[in-house]
RNA sequence: GCCGGUGUGAUGGAAUUGGUAGACGUAGUGGAUUCAAAAUCCACCGCUCGCAAGAGCGUGCCGGUUCGAGUCCGGCCACCGGCACCA
């Protein structure tokens, strides 16, 4: 009989289901796994290739759990509000709630058809009041502690949209969607204060098994410095506080440069003679987008303050103060000391000032360049009391220097900004906050949340920028919690990477409606063992998570100070010709139609033998075939019962027990490529010699977390016992492993010349005496003096010879 | 510019971490089967020279360490990803 993938993956597809073969339990006595991937945005395209990359390897991840002995929670669910939803709503004048349960049906249909092993009893959808409930419960909670505050700030403004754009929307500096110019725009957010939990994040970086290129990204995305805090006096009785890594090039600043929004330029527009010429390069800076200010705007521009100075607190001379957008309003303090000898930006706008630059570190040339390299050893000049130190040894004695006069000290900064957290949009949560005249801001109770979205006709962003939701009068007008005055609710949602924040906590417990999750469930599964996903991810949201998941632990929710114990990441799956996956390029793979052609089971095993999972690496359509081929070899060798006992065969033993450590040790390391070439060898060795009923049984065992569907099949055709993903993992004989013969190499002179048998273990002895016997090798050797031999066990043979 | 990664046959990729480079798959070539094709099965398949036995070369480039280097060290080149005026 034929190999019927369609008919079979059905059937067993439908089986599991039904028998909920994959559920996971609240306590139970076994020891528990917890394998997460990240759940996916119901997209209107539908799954394509990419997807069941990650979900196929922690699929075999947590199917060899489960036949570990572990209750493996291996859960699903939708992160399912967001723009483009929201987007193609409008676009089709469809509620985004119709949009977005049909895209989840879809989504499951396709999910379900690869086989892998939810527990879809716990599936969760972001969208879902019962689920936003809690969403909105954990920013009460961040809002209560002060850790959630509106601030008007720049946000990015589509000038033909006429509204706000998230910053993923912004693409090059114009809009994603109609190529506009996207300009900056003051408005009023709710911010999230991250920053707060910055050396957390840092430190707890440490604590966790993530791949080391996760862990630098974060690392650089927080990017801590440490350096010094210095008070520069200005002659208009201001202070202004700058932020150095340099406090030892004290000596070489000779100006001052304030971002063009510092708030002391207002303070002193009075004193200011050249007013006008400032507001105007104000007004320019504001203008411009982000894009503009640092892609395009390399060249340094600026205004002197004319009419203001400030004084160098170590020589005590008088330095002009000026404005330029090369400092930043939203790093330090907004405002910087120019030390143009030993910073190239500063060298660069000094130069086109002609303002002075002084050598203070020597080692450099200062009139062609910067001096930059912190070169711990170099030597100070020029630089009163620290002439003739180290760098080294010249930081920390000025810092002193600086505090025992309290106008410096110790500090440190991070590049780590507040989480923009307002969206000025439908399809998000709401925010449970309602504003009074009285009272201000103040949180719903906590009884009423929910706080439903209402039902609006229109989606659409208003002229002004403002959500969708302001608009509704009904739903807006509301009473304050606090003093029963009229208030109105906050017309703000939340930014797509709320819901996702804390997902894996909900998973635990999906169905609590008294908390986001039982305490008995949460120290039960508690932390995640094995989390994959993709690196785009790893400063958005899995910082993101990181940052909620500490937030919970210290209220109290969590155990734990981490959510993910160990974090991987897949490659990219990309178009044959080595481009990226995209509907433009026409070069998108769709699952549907390989399932089709080929089976589920051929398109896992065909994913995951691609090549090596943390890689991108490009889809080949007529290398598909290579692991149908593989199931059709098996299917033959199997689809008929054996005869005999379940006792492996001598001919294979040998290479089962192989495969067994190979495919068991390469599934740990996400080696799944090998591990199927290593089931690819087995089973072109049972078409040598030909397999007993126990060799299939095993084969079937190694084969069903990578293709569980033919497993399965061809399990039951054989008669065998119970479910094949049911078994134990096997173990093997690491004596079996061993060959009893090795074939090694012969070197002569450390080149390859020939090679030899010999019983595994051989002494030295004999092994060289074996290899003496090589009649290529004693040729080679004749009339030679054997000046050394080395010797690797099981390896290899090396002779050096010379001459006698 | 800074940080991270990668360079191996026609091709996707292996190589137990310093020990026989090219496992496994795809493509290709030859053969078996077939009226024929598909499918399947068997064999070959890095390059150069050679009828052959064999010899030489070969993991981006140049150098080094070592009995021995795809793997380690130094210096380049190319490509990919992230960040980017972060003081």
């Amino acid at each position: 009989m034929k190999y019927d993938f369609t008919a079979i993956e059905k059937k067993w597809q439908e089986y599991w289901l039904a028998h909920k073969t994959y559920a996971a339990f609240n306590n139970d006595n076994r020891p528990k796994y917890y394998a997460l991937i990240e759940f996916p945005y119901p997209s209107g395209q539908g799954l394509h290739v990419g997807h069941p990359r990650p979900y196929t390897a922690l699929d075999i991840v947590a199917r060899k759990r489960r036949m570990q002995g572990y209750n493996v929670l291996f859960p699903i669910g939708y992160d399912a509000f967001g723009l483009p939803t929201e987007n193609y709503a409008i676009a089709n004048h469809m509620h985004p709630r119709e949009v977005t349960k049909t895209n989840i049906s879809r989504f499951t249909a396709q999910l379900q058809m690869l086989g892998f092993s939810f527990d879809w009893d716990r599936c969760v959808v972001t969208s879902e009041p019962d689920y936003y409930k809690w969403t909105q419960w954990i920013f009460m909670q961040f809002f209560k502690r002060g850790l959630a505050y509106k601030t008007s700030m720049p946000v990015n403004w589509c000038t033909s949209c006429k509204c706000v754009l998230a910053n993923e929307e912004v693409v090059g500096g114009v809009c994603e969607r109609c190529g506009s110019d996207v300009v900056r725009r003051e408005k009023s957010q709710w911010m999230l204060k991250i920053t707060e939990f910055a050396q957390r994040l840092l430190d707890d970086l440490d604590e966790v098994d993530y791949i080391e290129r996760v862990k630098t990204q974060q690392r650089n995305w927080i990017g801590r410095s440490v350096g010094a805090e210095v008070v520069f006096k200005a002659d208009a009785g201001d202070d202004i506080k700058v932020f150095t890594t340099r406090p030892d090039t004290l000596f070489g600043a000779t100006y001052m440069v304030l971002a063009p929004e510092h708030e002391l330029i207002e303070k002193w527009a009075a004193r200011l003679t050249n007013i006008d010429e400032v507001r105007a390069y104000q007004n320019d800076a504001a203008k411009k987008s982000d894009f503009e200010r640092t892609e395009l705007a390399k060249d340094k521009s600026g205004v002197r303050l004319e009419g203001v100075s400030a004084i160098n607190p170590v020589t005590g001379e008088s330095i002009p103060i000026f404005i330029s957008d090369y400092v930043l309003a939203s790093y330090g303090t907004g405002a910087i000391m120019a030390v143009p000898g030993h910073d190239q930006r500063d060298w660069e706008f000094a130069e086109k000032f002609g303002l002075p630059i002084i050598e203070v570190v020597k080692g450099g040339d200062v009139t062609k360049e910067a001096y930059v390299a912190k070169d711990e050893d170099a030597i100070m000049v020029n630089s009163g009391f620290l002439d003739g130190m180290s760098v080294k040894a010249a930081i920390p004695l000025m810092i002193k220097w600086l505090s025992e006069r309290d106008i410096g000290r110790e500090t440190v900064n991070f590049k780590l900004r507040d989480w923009v957290f307002s969206r000025q949009r439908y399809w998000g949560e709401p925010i449970p906050l309602v504003y009074c005249e009285k009272c201000g801001w103040v949180p719903v109770l906590e009884e009423q949340l929910p706080v439903k979205l209402p039902e609006v006709s229109s989606y659409e962003t208003t002229d002004d920028g403002e959500s969708p939701l302001a608009h509704m009068d009904e739903w807006v007008n509301t009473t304050c919690p606090h003093c029963g005055g009229p208030a109105k609710r906050e017309t703000d949602t939340m930014p797509q990477w709320a819901g996702s924040s804390w997902y894996y906590l909900r998973y635990l417990d999906p169905h609590n409606d008294t908390a986001l999750a039982s305490q008995d469930a949460i120290s039960y599964w508690h932390q995640v063992d094995w989390y994959n996903g993709g690196m785009e991810h790893t400063t958005l949201h899995l910082l993101y998570s990181r940052f909620w998941h500490k937030f919970l632990y210290d209220l109290g929710v969590v155990p734990t100070s981490e959510p993910y114990m160990k974090r991987t990441s897949h490659g990219m799956i990309l178009g044959e010709g080595g481009e990226k996956m995209s509907k433009s390029r026409g070069n998108v793979v769709n699952p549907n139609d390989i399932v089709a052609e080929f089976g589920a089971d051929t398109l896992r095993l065909y994913i995951m033998f691609i090549g090596d999972f943390e890689k991108s690496v490009p889809w080949s359509s007529t290398a598909v075939k290579g692991c149908k081929r593989f199931l059709d070899r098996i299917w033959n060798l199997a689809e008929n019962k054996l005869p005999g006992d379940e006792t492996y065969s001598a001919k294979n033993e040998r290479e089962i027990h192989k495969a067994i450590k190979k495919v068991g040790d390469d599934i740990e390391n996400m080696k799944f490529n090998t591990a199927i070439a290593t089931l690819m060898s087995l089973v072109n060795t049972f078409y040598e010699n030909a397999p007993t009923r126990g060799d299939i049984k095993m084969l079937l065992t190694l084969l069903s977390p990578f293709a569980p569907h033919i497993a399965e099949e061809l399990w039951e055709k054989q008669g065998f016992k119970g479910l094949a993903c049911e078994q134990v993992w096997p173990k093997f004989d690491p004596a079996k492993t061993l060959d009893a013969e090795k074939e090694i190499a012969v070197q002569v002179g450390g080149k390859l010349k020939a090679t030899v048998i010999i019983p595994l273990d051989a002494p030295d002895e004999m092994v060289l005496e074996l290899a003496k016997a090589n009649e290529k090798i004693a040729r080679l050797i004749e009339g030679m003096d054997i000046v050394k031999v080395i010797v690797v066990k099981n390896k290899l043979i090396n002779l050096i010879v010379k001459p006698k």
